[in-house]
DNA sequence: AAAGTGACTGTTA
DNA sequence: TTAACAGCCACTT
């Protein structure tokens, strides 16, 4: 990334549009962005933002993968997200997954 | 310029 | 239902 990403800083402004208490997969931020096919990118770019979580803040937890779980590594930030989303009032069903058809940000 | 990496997904076994 | 594979994209050596 370095400083200006288009890709990077569009798929930041459409995290920031996510509302607390919804949440969005990457794949769907990925089809807002007009790439279908770039999910990995997506989370890759969420990636590149956790250390400083700068410029206004980006609700990066509330991106999680289609499955409706989470996509970080348990003690490496699974259990930060889990407790973000928590916060917000979004809890996770008995498979510790959450429930998309509960919680899925509908904009389109 | 080619190859490797990763917070993804859809398809195939 | 779970697991392995294979494309896909942006970014970094």
């Amino acid at each position: 990334m370095g400083d200006n990403s288009d890709f990077f800083h569009r798929v930041y402004d459409l995290a920031r549009r996510i509302p607390p208490g919804k949440v969005a997969t990457y794949g769907q931020i990925a089809a807002m962005l007009n790439a279908p096919q770039a999910a990995r990118a997506v989370g890759y770019a969420l990636h590149a933002l956790k250390p400083g979580n700068i410029d206004p803040p980006v609700p990066w937890q509330r991106v999680i993968n289609h499955r409706g779980g989470i996509s970080l590594p348990a003690g490496g930030g699974f259990e930060l997200q889990r407790a973000l989303l928590e916060d917000e009032g979004v809890i996770p069903s008995e498979d510790g997954n959450y429930d998309l058809s509960k919680y899925l940000w509908k904009d389109d």
